[in-house]
Formats: C-alpha cells, structure tokens, sequence
DNA sequence: TGCCAGTAAAG
DNA sequence: CTGCCTACTGGCA
C-alpha cells in the first residue's frame, strides 16, 4: 500500500524501530522495521574469529561477516562486522567490549534510532512517500530536500500541559496542574493524587493530542503523574503505542560547557506522541518549535530528543551522520574526563580571539562591521578537521603563526558537515529579510537553531574528548581568525578609518563624514580579501564605550551600548543583560537608555541629562517608598556547586541551603531566586528564597538601593563625563 | 590594601 | 558530549 506520510516519532521496540507517520488528513500510521544495529571491530582476525562464534553461540549476534571500511583519515580497513539481535544487549556488550585490549571498536555507541535515520539517509519532520503492508515499512522515499529552505508540517493537536504554582512547590502539596487545549485552560482542583491522574487521563483521551507541549513536565510533572498513576492503578494514556512502557525517572545531570555549569532536566517523552517541555529545552528556548523541526531535519535524531540536546549533541549527530553516510567508520568516545592542561598547554592554546581596546566615552560617527559565521566559514574554506591538520598525504597549506599544516587533497569531515549549514543558514537571514514580520520571525528562530550549532562545532575542536575534536585544529581556526581581523583593520585603515574596538570578528571603525555607500565597499574589498563575508552591521548615531570601574583611565572590551541610524539599539555587557540584574533595576536601566535612543545628535545626548536624571530619581523614590513587589527584586543566580560545597556563605549558598531545609535538593547549574530582606540579624535571616519569598513585609533598601545605582551610573557616568568635556 | 571565592558577559 | 578569558563584587586577613 502506497502512502504520503511525515515522519514524526521513532523508536527501537523490542529488535525492531517503531515509526510513526502523520499523513496530511492527520492520520496516524505506527509501521516497523527491521534494523539490525551493526557494530565493527578491528583486531587480531582469529582473535576476532573466535569472539564472533562465541557471540553468535550466545545468542547476542545474528550474523557475522569480514568487511571492509574507511578510517577517518580515509585508509580501507579491514574489520569484521557484527549484526546484533535487537538493542536490548547493547549496554551489556559496551560493558564487555571496553574491557578488551587490542581491539578497536567502532559505531559501537551509538543511539539505535539516529543510527536507523543515518544508515536509511531519512530524517525526522519530512514527507516521505511511503509502502506499507502488514504494519511493515518496505521503502520511505523523501519527497523534499533535507536542507530545504521552505517545509510544511501536517495539521498537528496540541494539549498544553502546566503548573498553577511556582515548580517548586509540589503537586498534590499546594500545586496542582493546569490543561489547556483549543483555547480552554482548565486547573484540576482533584480531591487526591488518584482523581488528578484520572482527569488528565480523561483530557488525554478526549483530545488525544500529538503534541503535549508543557512547562516542568519532564521533572516535576510527568513522573510524579506516572508515579501515581501505578500506585493507585489509574491508567495514564501518555503514550500511543499500545505495549507496556516502562518508564524510570531520574534527576537530570549538571555539567560543564563552555566554562560554565549547565544543568539539563531529566527527560519524559512519550511513544508515539511528543512531549516538550520547553522549561527543559534549550533550542525550544532559543529557537522555538520552528527552530527544534529544523534541528531534528539537519541532525538527524526524533523530534524529543532534539529538545533536550544540547547543540553539541546536535552538531556531533550531523558529524555522525556525515560519516555513516560516507561509509566512516565512528571512533568510540569512551568517558574518560579530560585531564588538567598543563600551564605549559595553557599558554600555548590560550590565545583565542583578537581583541584591540577601544578608547574610553562618547563617540560619533562610528560603524560596526561583523565577518559572518566567521570561525564556521574559517573551517570551511581552509578544510580544518581534526583529520586534516598535519595530514600524512600532502604538504598542505600552513596556517598563520602556527607551525601546522593542512590537507589540501581530501576535504575534512566537519568542512563536509558545516558547508550545508552554512549555506542553509545564509539562505534563511537572507529570506528573512525579505519576508514580513510574521515570516521573518520563523526563518529567523530556523537560522538561530543553526547559528548555536555552528557557534558549538567550533567549541567542540578543542575539546580534546570530543569525537571528533583535536586541538590544533582548534588553535588553527583561532589563528586564520587572527590573521582576518588584522587584515580587516589594516584595509580599513588604508581607507583612512580609525580602528576604535575590535572583538573577534568585529569592528568599530570612525571616520569623518561615514557613509554606508563608502562601507558597503570596504566591506566587499575586506571579504574579498578574507574570503570570510564582512557585513555592516550599521552605523551608530552615537556609542558608548564605559570605563572599565576598577580603574576609571582604561576601557573593558565587552561592555558597550549605542543607537543605531535607524534608532534601533544596541546593548552588552551592561546590567540589564546580565541574568542576575533584578527585574525592576532592569526596567529602570532600559527605561534610560530607550530615552536615550531618542538622541540623534551630541546637542540632544546632552540636552536629554535633566530628563534622565529625573527618570532616575523616580525610581529611587518608588524604591525607597516600598512601591516595588518581591518578584520585582528577585534575583536570579545559577548554583555552581552543591549547596554544602560552598566555603562562602553567598546569597546563592545560603538561599539554596534554605530550600534544602524544606526539602526541596537543587543540584548545579539549576537557578536560585532569592530576595534580600531588611533583617538585622545573622546572615541566613537576611534573603528569603523563591517561593518563600511571595510575601515579605519589608526589603534591603539599602542593597536594592546600592544596585539600582550602578545600573543607572552606568549609562549616565559616560554621558555625563562627556557633556562635561564638550 | 591585597587576596580569594564566587559570579557573569561577549565573542 | 565533563572546566574559554576577563571584569567585577564582597568579605576577610
């Protein structure tokens, strides 16, 4: 039987992959098929002989055959390949197999659904023109492109799933949850934890959604539902394949990346529905639905997944499928942490973006021009890959103030990955910026999901336990990236700029009498010169860069704010970026500043002080009078160690300490709330944790005061020093 | 005043 | 998919 249908979920069930298909009248399909995970080894042949015997003998294998496949850096290997008897042995096997010395293993860890998706060249949120029979896929031929710039998705249900309290407080111990569908939201009010399950049930069934889309419903709400639902024998139909599904929760994991601790929830998906949390989803936040399809698509993993990958995940399934596809074999990572660098690796590697410091207040006439995708398009162009740098087949081509080498005859594994997305990327800004805004806003979440995958890829390259990390290849990318700002500052100073501020891959640049006809051709002639396309990111009415406050003569690199021509601003670094920033001391700064914006000229910057000062004033006054409630003051932290770990009593120790108390065990990288309290005694009494803090009968002004300060010193302190010097 | 622990930004 | 670098603050010796 022929069908069209758009691939929604999939899963290994038992020896075989469960599929399900949506057609476009929103009919359901679960098809199987039959998907033997094949691990290769490479050892001594009899050796390798008589482990394939032994396994077949056992029952864990259904075939075993010599064979022969490529290496990374592109030589025939001779292995031997073994088809598995379903995936249920597979943990048993990794367990055994990372006991063996001499023998390399390969594909051996890989996850059996993306593997399917590799191997069978299809992908998640496509159509597909399908032959079925008896529940069996026969064949799924792709009706689109995986990297299409336009798709469609099938008529979709959705149940939206939620808290009517804070997370933290828990369900059935003063929350309860809220349903909506078809513009309805209900809160159960249930008697007990048993009537609560059945009324979700009841909604679950009634609408039998395709997505639930929810808020804490991998860890708070999903297991304690399940929980309940065994316990008191209410049936809870999460999931639409109709075998039993065991489920096992556990707490999510915190760990390091990019220098900073992340925390990522466990997860609640569903078989044969989706279930996405999108308080637990890091390319939901950024990138929203839109952005999670368009993840699924290029990367090649279920949908369910994707929303709870990190985009290094994603990155490396790309990477993955590249080499499946290309018949590579995959290296097994096997977990060992990373060890300590050296001071001696430190000083070497260490040099990353260029930075030139740009000089301290107001300034006019000033443009920005940013390279695109700069360390991406670097990878790209000079075919950097950990297999490529000092490559063994040619003399390849060196790289700036590095003595390393690369490959100019065979294009690398991660050029290979990242050129599609590159180009997919450059297609969505550019349709995005001839679409209205309703549009633009769609192509615009698809380029964010890509920006974040390529921003980790190159991250990736220096991490030494990365698959397919190395890290000269991480200091080459670095070095070209040196090589081109330098050559951008030198064209634009031929051209008679000045070269204010350089970071990376951006520069601010000052002339008398800027014109953007006159950048538009510098910024052709840099690109030209870069192979890396600059673009101008806009010319500044005004810009401002601050003192650095510990030393009020030099400037910082990372902290700036200025007006756009179009009136549109620009802000970093200041306190209303920062997460920590109360809401009502963010309000305050951004309620200056989008005055400010309002400056065309140096005359109007400096005729607006009295106003802004007034502004200013206003908020210190409805502060002092107790005008602001406590989610106004709350401050956000991340907790970067375990609460009992901390040797500092900081407000992040003590209010996480405090929930503790109450039974409520946060684990790093998960956020604290807290609130500063007027409170003379000792320093535990002094905050007062979210959601503890939802009445409070009086603040730290002083403290609220001494913040809301700052926030305001730092937008005014450089205008008013500069109106003072004109 | 100097030092340490802790926290966060931009690229 | 497991520790960029730099700026800054608050507390303690």
């Amino acid at each position: 039987m022929h069908i069209t249908g758009w691939l929604f979920d999939l899963y290994p069930w038992q020896s075989r992959l469960v599929l399900w298909f949506i057609t476009p009248e929103g009919e359901k399909w679960r098809v199987e098929d039959d998907f033997p995970y094949r691990i290769y080894l490479q050892g001594n042949p009899a050796r390798l002989r008589r482990l394939g015997q032994a396994w077949e003998s056992r029952g864990w294998v259904r075939r075993t055959y010599p064979a022969s496949r490529l290496g990374l850096e592109g030589r025939e290997l001779p292995v031997l390949a073994l088809e598995l008897r379903g995936y249920n042995h597979l943990p048993r096997l990794r367990a055994w197999l990372g006991n063996q010395k001499d023998l390399a293993c390969y594909n051996c860890d890989l996850d059996p659904a993306a593997y399917y998706l590799y191997t069978k060249k299809v992908w998640p949120c496509a159509w597909y023109d399908l032959e079925v029979k008896d529940g069996r896929l026969l064949a799924a031929v792709p009706r689109e492109e995986q990297f299409a710039l336009d798709f469609s998705l099938p008529p979709l249900t959705t149940l939206s799933l939620g808290l009517a309290q804070d997370p933290l407080i828990p369900l059935g111990a003063g929350n309860t949850i809220t349903l909506g569908w078809e513009g309805r939201t209900l809160t159960l009010e249930a008697p007990d934890p048993g009537s609560l399950v059945a009324e979700v049930a009841h909604r679950l069934k009634r609408s039998d959604p395709d997505l639930i889309l929810s808020d804490w419903g991998d860890e708070k709400i999903i297991p304690l539902l399940w929980l309940w639902s065994q316990r008191h024998k209410v049936p809870l139909p999460l999931d639409r394949e109709a075998g039993p599904v065991s489920r096992e929760f556990a707490r999510g994991r915190s760990y390091f990346s990019y220098g900073r601790i992340v925390y990522q929830g466990a997860s609640a998906p569903c078989y044969g529905r989706w279930h996405l949390d999108r308080r637990n989803s890091f390319f939901f936040r950024e990138a929203g639905l839109k952005g999670l399809i368009q993840a699924a698509r290029i990367g090649q993993l279920p949908l369910q997944q994707v929303a709870r990958a990190s985009p290094g995940t994603l990155i490396t399934s790309m990477q993955l499928a590249r080499a499946v596809a290309d018949g590579i074999l995959i290296p097994w990572r096997k977990g060992e942490p990373e060890r300590f660098k050296t001071a001696g690796d430190l000083l070497r590697i260490d040099k990353g973006g260029l930075v030139f410091m740009p000089p301290v207040g107001v300034h006019f006439q000033v443009a920005e021009v940013d390279f695109a995708s700069m360390y991406p398009t670097i990878m790209t162009i000079h075919n950097i890959s950990p297999e490529t740098v000092n490559c063994s087949c040619c003399a390849g081509e060196r790289v700036p103030e590095a003595d390393y080498r690369i490959c100019r005859r065979r294009e690398g594994l991660v050029p290979r990955t990242l050129r599609p997305i590159l180009l997919l990327r450059e297609r969505l800004k550019a349709r995005a910026r001839r679409s209205g805004p309703e549009e633009a806003a769609q192509y615009g979440a698809r380029q964010t999901a890509l920006k974040w995958m390529l921003v980790t890829c190159f991250g990736y390259l220096g991490y030494k336990n990365a698959r397919f990390g190395r890290i000269e290849a991480h200091e080459a990318v670095t070095a070209y990236g040196r090589d081109k700002l330098l050559t951008a500052k030198e064209v634009c100073e031929a051209a008679g700029f000045t070269v204010l501020h350089g970071l990376t891959d951006c520069l601010w640049i000052k002339k008398v009498g800027i014109n953007e006809a006159e950048l538009e051709g510098l910024c052709r002639e840099i690109s030209a010169a870069t192979g890396v396309k600059l673009a101008l990111e806009g010319i500044y009415r005004w810009i401002v860069f601050p003192a650095s406050r510990q030393d009020p003569k030099r400037p910082v690199a990372t902290r700036y704010f200025g007006v756009f021509q179009d009136g549109a601003l620009k802000v970093r670094g200041l306190a209303c970026r920062r997460r920590d920033t109360p809401p009502f001391v963010r309000q305050a700064q951004e309620a200056l500043l989008t005055r400010l914006a309002a400056a065309a000229t140096p005359e109007a910057l400096a005729a607006l002080q009295p106003e802004l000062e007034n502004l200013a004033a206003d908020f210190r006054q409805r502060l002092r009078e107790g005008r602001f409630t406590p989610q106004d003051l709350v401050i956000t932290r991340v907790l970067s160690q375990p609460p009992e770990d901390y040797r500092v009593d900081t407000p992040t120790a003590l209010a996480a300490r405090q929930l503790q108390r109450a039974g409520l065990h946060l684990l790093p990288g998960e956020k604290v709330r807290y609130v500063h309290k007027e409170a003379k005694g000792p320093k535990e009494t002094r905050i007062q944790a979210v959601p503890f803090a939802a009445t409070l009968d009086d603040y730290d002004t002083g403290l609220y005061l001494k913040l809301l300060n700052r926030a305001i010193d730092e937008v005014l302190l450089p205008l008013s020093e500069y109106k003072s010097s004109r």
